[in-house]
DNA sequence: TTGTATGCGTTATCAT
DNA sequence: ATGATAACGCATACAA
């Protein structure tokens, strides 16, 4: 759209000088007498002069725009990464360009080239569940096109991550169920191509081993959507049975989690009485749910500030460099509410 | 971030052909032999040739991207109006460029600035609660630069503007808690510089003047921050005296409710049985909470679609002529749950 | 059927 | 201290 916007053109032609004494005058440039430097830079605040960051990105092949790819945006936990990336990114002059992939390996290809058509300076990607081929980041990677992972990191060589360190909040999280008495703990587990959910599960499974407790196979409900009534539905028949009945859950995440209490809690049980619950991420619901919702809260914001910091440190730096690989690990805390609190509520 | 990227001149010299014959021939121009067609568009798909966005958006004055400002980026109505944008922009292959105000006026008008030189080519503005000068808008109203206004709308003549029926939406939760049985409702309001908080406490006082209650002046709780903690200080306080307690809450929105929720169970209350709650925009937690929280439901994906589709269509008419004016009001609806179900549950 | 020239707004490189 | 020119990548009016 073409507003009435004045170029360095006008602001030439008006003084019967040069564009280029224009620019020079307009960037404090040695070699402009002051009284044009006057001239010009009044003219321009008259007119309302801003440059053109179009013109500006094609003379420069630089754009002050860095892309960013995540799954979805309504979703508690990258919102708030979106808002420390877009926080960063302001502070530093540079524009944020969002696509979200709503978990589509296909959406994930266009929109990063979409982007890439508008001359991106980097891209911060937290990729799809689909997603388990990772050749068109690669690509990139491989002319040192800037990409920072964030949370969701793929299984590629040489990359920059900045992630939580998800294997010690599902460890911290177990361990904290079995040493309030829960013994026959079940994991809702998230999709296995994604490293965090992995990661989650491996932690699970090191804290039954190291307190002795055997883990059974099915006690591993892998839940693909991750929607409440997924978990609900598993927990549902999962918990019906009162003979082997489990007595506490490790959620991947706070939906999940949220899920399964309305299932314990249709069926009659007690939370945390007769089974504990724990989450992950501490979603903005969580300490509103009843019992209030134990949980692994997440960094978000800083993580988003600092996959941007890294990002714009790689921009900065001279292409030709290679970046030297490094994942951030981010510290997860455990809240500890009554969800998963049977010593002192039961 | 240059890439390997190949240009139009690369495909020519390579061909021995002009730039523009390329031109022509990826575009399907006529006036092209089958043959030089054949050979341009085989070697542009060998070396993966895509069009230079931005060397387009200079040469068109067109960008195909349109900004969006928010307030923030971590509320669940906004996001899911962001995730509506986002989808009818990216099926129009336009890009969207995001800047969250915090609800600050001097990050409003600056994120404009910054992208109006980026040349976007409409916006799309829900404004801040600092905002009461709206000299910024109008400026480029003025020079027939597209903006549609969202949920909050400004006043401002002949505007474009997609809603929700405020007005309507708290008169029939008002109405709905009235028939329940409550009598003195209360109302947490939000800010006097959002037209919806004013819709919403006039939807309210229309409501009970309607059923022929006086409404009390201080039963309007003005809640400026609109964070739970805020509303349950309020509530906790305008609900401990026993005398004139209340028997009922409108929230002007779910968060307010939740923390007047939570305020009332710790003064021992009973929701329902007590005191009844209804909040306004169904959030996703307001289904988990116990009781669940009866609340109004505002569209807030379609919202975005519509008000992207309503930007797109203006910036496909020409520039010259005006836009018609106008508001699309979007149905809300109430969704009674059992934080205002009296009759049922007590 | 194809090529040449020009311009979008800016700046860098040479002049003068 | 300032101006002229070219270039970033592309599209198009005009020539041939």
């Amino acid at each position: 759209m073409k507003l009435g916007q004045a170029t360095i053109k006008d602001i030439a032609k008006e003084l019967n000088v040069s564009s280029s004494t224009v620019s020079r005058a307009l960037k404090d440039y040695p070699g402009i007498s002051k009284e044009t430097k006057r001239r010009v830079k009044e003219l321009a605040e008259k007119l309302n002069y801003r440059p053109n960051a179009v013109a500006l990105s094609l003379r420069k092949s630089k754009s002050f725009t860095i892309g960013v790819i995540i799954p979805e945006i309504v979703h508690f936990f990258f919102s708030t990464v979106i808002s420390g990336i877009e926080e960063i990114a302001y502070a530093n002059g540079y524009n944020v360009i969002l696509c979200q992939t709503n978990e589509k390996h296909q959406r994930e290809l266009s929109s990063v080239e979409a982007m890439l058509d508008n001359q991106i300076d980097g891209l911060l990607v937290s990729y799809s569940k689909e997603t388990e081929d990772f050749s068109h980041f690669s690509k990139l990677l491989d002319q040192n096109f800037p990409i920072v992972f964030f949370d969701r990191v793929p299984d590629i060589k040489n990359t920059v991550n900045v992630t939580v360190n998800d294997f010690k909040g599902a460890y911290d999280a177990t361990t904290h169920l079995i040493e309030q008495g829960y013994k026959k703990i079940v994991h809702l587990a998230g999709p296995k191509t994604l490293t965090i959910s992995v990661k989650r599960q491996e932690g699970y499974l090191a804290a039954l081993h190291d307190h002795g407790i055997i883990s059974k196979p099915e006690w591993i409900i892998p839940c693909q959507n991750g929607t409440q009534e997924e978990s609900f539905n598993f927990t549902t028949e999962l918990f019906k049975d009162q003979a082997n009945r489990p007595d506490g859950v490790f959620a991947s995440h706070d939906i999940s989690a949220a899920g399964a209490m309305m299932a314990i809690k249709d069926l009659g049980l007690n939370v945390p009485g007769d089974v504990g619950i724990v989450g992950f991420s501490d979603w903005q619901f969580s300490s509103m749910v009843d019992p209030p919702l134990s949980t692994v809260s997440q960094p978000g914001f800083q993580m988003g500030e600092k996959a941007t910091s890294l990002l714009l440190e790689m921009i900065d730096k001279k292409k030709e460099e290679n970046w030297l690989p490094k994942t951030l690990v981010l510290a997860t805390e455990l809240v500890i509410r009554k969800s998963s609190s049977k010593k002192i509520h039961s």
